[in-house]
DNA sequence: GGATATGCTTCAGAACATGAATGATACTGA
DNA sequence: TCAGTATCATTCATGTTCTGAAGCATATCC
């Protein structure tokens, strides 16, 4: 016999992408007072955990153009919140390291994320809230983006072990 | 002394957010495949879960400007995968349904995006592999965009504006 | 039956992202 | 040393996606 069909609506991707897309809608009016798009705060957020990185790390950790990292970074670095610096070991290399101010606002909008994190998840139950957190650390930790350290180590391809 | 304090990437939002784009990434190209981005197929699975939709409730559902229904709704029209007939009781509307081709092409997106939660939760555990789907299930019921219910209900409404 | 509101469509343009071309810098091998 | 080649950041032209205003058809309300 026959269970009935899967629905798309069940599958993890599907749920993902809307849902996703749903708490993005929902972000973006708070950052925009803070004069940042969701990818400004996707940047601070990456180059809060890396401590430093050159544009093409960051447009690999991304997945964006490189040009489109030279037009956020410009942002960014007018409001004040990174510096970019010539790495003085590879002088084409730009090095965009988080400032103070950027480190503040990157704490204003986290404050906003959870506050919208509230709102997603007031009808759940405490348990359910718990689990949802747990998991979704798991999946960005497993399934997430290359992080930093890899890309850094797939571009010196030559020497092997790295950092 | 003081814990440590929030970081953003541990927050609901902004990791919806991040895994709901990836995960939409990882989608397009397959879609691609039959002719279809992202929105076509939240057409195509909104139009499944209520049989038949004027294009204004759509807009509302998807989140999306009415115009932007016409072009999806072209296109899907274009494909034989839904018909678009006026609304006897109200020649301004067009009712829009699926067809069988339509659901045709919705599970064979379905099975594309079982694909991919495969992927995407490889390496889970399956007791969080069943915990991610019944909490993303959860936050969809309660949190999601307003189902076509509402909507309706809300449009009936004679006088209040709900939200 | 005229005024007003609603639904769909078209159109112009805003917003966002990409890829190719360019200039600066680094690396390679003869 | 230095010519040739590769890499990084930037600019620019373009493509895609989406929106809001205008217009027409139809419905609703005095």
């Amino acid at each position: 016999m026959k269970g009935s069909p899967p629905r798309l609506a069940d599958s993890v991707t599907f749920r993902l992408g809307a849902l996703g897309l749903q708490a993005l809608d929902r972000l973006a009016p708070r950052l925009e007072l803070h004069g940042l798009k969701p990818k400004h705060l996707g940047m601070l957020a990456l180059l809060d955990s890396v401590d430093a990185s050159s544009q093409l790390e960051v447009a690999r950790a991304m997945n964006i153009a490189p040009s489109l990292v030279v037009a956020l970074a410009d942002h960014l670095e007018d409001l004040g919140a990174i510096q970019r610096v010539k790495d003085p070991e590879d002088r084409r290399r730009h090095v965009l390291r988080l400032t103070d101010r950027g480190r503040d606002l990157l704490q204003t909008c986290t404050d906003d994320a959870y506050a919208i994190d509230a709102h997603l998840t007031a009808e759940l139950s405490p348990a359910d809230r718990a689990d949802l957190a747990r998991v979704l650390g798991e999946l960005a930790r497993t399934a997430g983006l290359p992080a930093l350290p890899q890309l850094r180590a797939s571009a010196d391809d030559t020497g092997g072990h790295a950092s």
